[in-house]
DNA sequence: ATTATGACTGCAG
DNA sequence: TCTGCAGCCATAA
């Protein structure tokens, strides 16, 4: 994949504020890259900037770290944190997904 | 060139 | 809810 495809990525990852989240997939289509949750994961793994990584789960709501890992559970303290709506471990997306038509059609991609 | 392996997804069964 | 399986695509071996 090309740099700006990366950039696109991380544009979009930084742009979810706080208390909202979003998943790979919605990611990978807000930064014009439909299909391609992996990749989105992919950059996470190995981005060299900081990055609101916490705020990216999966389609089922679920973080998609390994279950007992370090990261997991850091992940769902600072969505915690923020007060992400969840519900045991999932996050209830119909609240918490990130919208960002409005802001878009303000802000200007 | 081929195969295996991912911070993924949607659609069955 | 859970398991498979086909798409997905970059990387590493």
């Amino acid at each position: 994949m090309s740099d700006k495809e990366v950039e696109a990525i991380c544009r979009v990852i930084r742009s979810i504020p706080a208390g909202q989240v979003a998943t790979y997939g919605h990611v990978a289509k807000l930064a014009g890259l439909p299909g391609r949750a992996r990749m989105v994961g992919y950059v996470l793994r190995h981005a060299d900037q900081p990055l609101p990584w916490h705020r990216i789960v999966n389609a089922q709501g679920r973080s998609s770290l390994p279950a007992g890992s370090e990261g997991r559970d850091k992940q769902l303290k600072l969505l915690a944190q923020e007060k992400v709506p969840m519900m045991g471990d999932r996050v209830l997306l119909k609240q918490a997904l990130y919208e960002p038509d409005l802001d878009f059609l303000l802000w200007g991609s």
